[in-house]
DNA sequence: CATCATGTTATAAT
DNA sequence: CATTATAACATGAT
């Protein structure tokens, strides 16, 4: 589920811990989420501290304890948080369980390809401070997206929307519901796209970002019918804008979702003439 | 049983 | 070196 919205959706199910101390940390250690940290120096550094920051990037998360311990967690693709009563006890998948007087702090991933990490330290870690800006700061500017774009002006859309080195918290139901609306096959190369146009994509990338925070990052709730999102799994989904059947296949190895009525692929660059 | 999945990354190939 | 394709990770849903 977790693009930059589900993220910080997720982050907010831990706020009833904030200011609260961890009493005990239950974990999987020898679990693939650890990848990277030590679980012995996390169950030490997080245990008797309160819980003092939650933050989101993008797909990523950071939470603070006390001055200078670092908790990041990744989601993957199936990792949720969620809390439960004190008395919780651990499932199979919920590989990290922070405990307060009331309530359990529960990081839940059936398949692994979340990731927690520990750092110790009195500034946050730098894989958090060197992430790049997200869609929504100031920074994402038009231009700076255009020289990105016009550096890897060969390649495809769809994929370069999927990277978190440029739009950190974008995935692949975002991506999909940002060339919608813009408008652009997903096979689109990104030097083909005009100027004009160009404009629109980074608005999109702005609008949906906002506009998923506004929805599913407040209330965990599904986007209205009126965006691509509810049709973009549904065998013989229909274009909400036009009707048209929407398209579905893999796009550079993940499955892509457009409407072959709106999102026509870019016209070859000389059609005539000789 | 086969296929697919809202993600990332190591490795191979171009 | 930069880009692209593929496999791998591990489990659950259909």
């Amino acid at each position: 589920m977790p693009e930059l919205a589900e993220v910080f959706y997720f982050s907010r199910q831990w706020r009833p811990g904030l200011g609260r101390t961890i009493l005990r940390v239950c974990l999987h250690g020898e679990k693939r989420v650890f990848r990277g940290s030590s679980p012995r120096a996390l169950r030490e550094g997080l245990s008797g501290r309160r819980l003092t920051s939650i933050r989101t990037h993008g797909k990523q998360m950071l939470f603070r304890f006390g001055r200078d311990c670092w908790l990041g967690v990744h989601l993957g693709m199936t990792g949720t948080l969620l809390t439960e009563s004190s008395r919780h006890q651990p499932l199979d998948h919920d590989h990290l369980v922070l405990y307060t007087r009331e309530r359990a702090l529960i990081f839940r991933d059936p398949r692994l390809f979340g990731r927690i990490r520990f750092t110790r330290s009195s500034r946050p870690p730098s894989w958090w401070s060197e992430l790049p800006p997200g869609p929504l700061s100031p920074a994402f500017s038009f231009i700076r997206l255009k020289s990105f774009l016009q550096r890897r002006g060969g390649t495809p859309l769809k994929p370069l929307l999927l990277l978190q080195e440029f739009f950190p918290g974008i995935g692949n139901w975002m991506a999909d519901e940002i060339l919608w609306r813009a408008r652009l096959h997903p096979l689109t190369p990104a030097a083909a796209v005009p100027d004009r146009i160009l404009r629109t994509l980074h608005n999109m990338v702005r609008k949906v970002s906002l506009a998923a925070l506004r929805t599913i990052g407040r209330n965990g709730q599904d986007p209205p019918a009126t965006w691509l999102f509810p049709h973009r799994w549904q065998d013989g989904g229909k274009c909400p804008r036009c009707r048209e059947a929407l398209i579905r296949r893999p796009v550079a190895g993940r499955t892509a979702c457009w409407c072959a009525r709106c999102q026509k692929p870019a016209l070859p660059r000389r059609p005539r003439r000789s």
